[in-house]
DNA sequence: AGACAAGCCTGTACGC
DNA sequence: TGCGTACAGGCTTGTC
């Protein structure tokens, strides 16, 4: 499940290796993939463009091309990009490709989502900064400078249920899924359950820290990948963090902290892991 | 066979 | 009334 760590792996794998390169044709297979335009639109936009860029807000990929316009992918639960190098006589497809763009070092960039959650489509419809209007209403990215202890204690202070649901809302922070609000929670010592009315300065200070520390080691180790919805990166590669989870798929387990078993319980009707004596 | 996992959107219901 | 929140349903398919 791509959540802000492994999105933004993709992203830099892709900025490295895709920009400047020129779309020479699009093709679209998905029937889901492709929604808020049609496929032959969203074919036409690509074709003979060059990206100039690639971006990240949230969990939510875009590239801007040169003619003004902005590709945006979202990977949802399981989608994953694959850049596939150029090769004589190619590359077979793996199942459940949706799309793939030619490009003009004749490398193939290719989506492939089982799940047929994920999307793309192209918009011009762009704010002063770059940013696509469709992402407006998401919050803010935690790895940005505009993320810090003073941001997070403002939205805190303004929300009124638990944690783990804070942190899953992309408009307030975008960026976190189930994954990664267990673990933040967990390293700040806080019970996903807790209210967000009823938390001390203190622990909104420790909330903040485990946000940028766990997202940061994420992002270093290229993310998790998990045995369900496999993530892979560009090249399929897997990502590591998951060697470092301490509540997240571990129910069972003991805390690697104090011991206490690990915790499965549901919240704000999702799956929710912790240690009941390292967080309260 | 059927439940479940996931992210996000939509619609509806609720409390203050 | 209106706002923020809660909850359920829909979408999908591989896995248990």
């Amino acid at each position: 499940m791509p959540e802000l760590p492994e999105v933004e792996t993709v992203r830099r794998d892709l900025d490295a290796r895709v920009v400047g390169r020129r779309v020479v044709t699009a093709v679209v297979t998905g029937k889901r993939t492709v929604r808020r335009q049609t496929a032959a639109e969203l074919c036409g936009a690509l074709e003979g463009r060059t990206v100039s860029e690639v971006r990240r807000r949230g969990k939510y990929l875009f590239a801007p091309l040169d003619d003004g316009a902005a590709l945006v992918v979202h990977l949802r639960m399981s989608g994953q990009l694959q850049l596939v190098p150029a090769r004589p006589g190619g590359r077979a497809m793996a199942p459940h490709t949706h799309a793939v763009l030619y490009l003009d070092d004749g490398s193939e960039l290719r989506f492939v989502d089982p799940r047929t959650f994920g999307e793309l489509f192209v918009t011009r419809d762009l704010r002063p900064g770059g940013l696509p209007e469709a992402l407006c209403s998401l919050g803010v990215d935690p790895l940005t400078d505009e993320f810090d202890a003073a941001v997070l204690g403002r939205l805190l202070g303004s929300a009124r249920t638990t944690v783990k649901s804070f942190l899953l809302d992309q408009r307030r922070i975008a960026g976190i899924g189930n994954l990664y609000a267990d673990e933040i929670c967990f390293r700040a010592g806080i019970l996903p359950v807790r209210r967000t009315e009823t938390l001390q300065a203190r622990e909104i200070r420790a909330i903040s820290e485990a946000l940028t520390s766990v997202l940061d080691a994420a992002v270093q180790a290229r993310g998790s990948t998990l045995g369900d919805a496999r993530y892979r990166d560009l090249a399929g590669n897997h990502g590591s963090y998951q060697e470092h989870h301490c509540v997240y798929g571990r129910a069972g387990e003991p805390c690697r902290c104090c011991g206490t078993t690990i915790i499965r319980s549901r919240v704000a009707g999702r799956s929710a892991h912790y240690c009941p004596t390292c967080q309260s």
